[in-house]
DNA sequence: TTCTCGCTTGACGTATACGTCAGGCTATAT
DNA sequence: ATATAGCCTGACGTATACGTCAAGCGAGAA
């Protein structure tokens, strides 16, 4: 296997401590994150990262790492991209994060609200479910003597 | 407002309670059953029902409103159209429903697991927004004072 | 030099359940 | 005869989050 200079940046021994001192490349990044490279310049497309480029490779710095776990864990709660774009975008026009934790708050009472209502919308389809299964064991019961 | 055949359907006084009593038209249907009449085409081209034609024009008798019934509880209780047509056809070369029964039961058994864990799901990230928002209170308290 | 890796961009494909035209037919009302 | 209503078919559009090619480039290896 060859490898070039994408795994030169993480294989500088002595190097490992330098001010950027884990940059990888878009395979490390994909492997450390658990997602595919496809989903990396996905969310590159739609503005949620900027990573760096070495000629006209991408560069991952522990800035885009840190940006992606917001990102996961944003997914995780079942925020769509765009929502998580603009919380983003929020974040980084915003370092005082006032404005930012206000609507984040905002954003995540109407997510909950949504949650309570499927997960009530979930016991009832299971109730109901639960009754159609007790008749179909009945139907059956009936026909096998 | 100008009806043709169709509304004369529905409209025959004294003959409410012939063999047919009940056709409609695709507009009375669809009307009845709160879906549109594009939804009532799909479903017809999917195969879900076979409503009679007049000329060209789809009558809808109580049978394919039965199984429409049927459909919309099918969708609300979270199957695809895919999985009610395959229940349907069962049901249709099942007089006994004995297959039919078994495995109506089987799929009700998969989604009721699937459900469960939906359910579970959406608890714990209930409770991670629950604490995320409790955080986003105290940043907002902190900088207001 | 030629091969092979890893990377690049761009574009089309996927699944679901319909929505939304566009173009055309027919029957009744005027 | 013409307008209008209601219906028909067929085809493309929508939203989401990527998957899957296809074609090509630069850099070490043989």
């Amino acid at each position: 296997m060859s490898e070039q200079e994408t795994s030169d940046l993480g294989a500088m021994p002595g190097f490992e401590d330098m001010k950027q001192g884990d940059l990888k490349s878009i395979a490390q990044a994909s492997e450390a994150l658990g997602v595919t490279q496809r989903t990396l310049r996905f969310y590159e497309d739609k503005g949620l990262i900027q990573p760096k480029r070495v000629g006209s490779m991408r560069v991952y710095s522990r800035r885009e790492m840190g940006r992606m776990q917001l990102i996961l864990r944003g997914k995780r709660l079942g925020f769509s991209i765009r929502e998580i774009g603009e919380f983003l975008s929020l974040y980084d026009h915003d370092p005082d994060q006032v404005v930012q934790a206000k609507l984040m708050l905002e954003a995540t009472q109407e997510r909950l609200a949504e949650l309570r209502h499927q997960r009530e919308a979930i016991e009832q389809t299971i109730t109901e479910l639960e009754t159609i299964e007790a008749m179909s064991r009945q139907h059956l019961a009936k026909r096998d003597g």
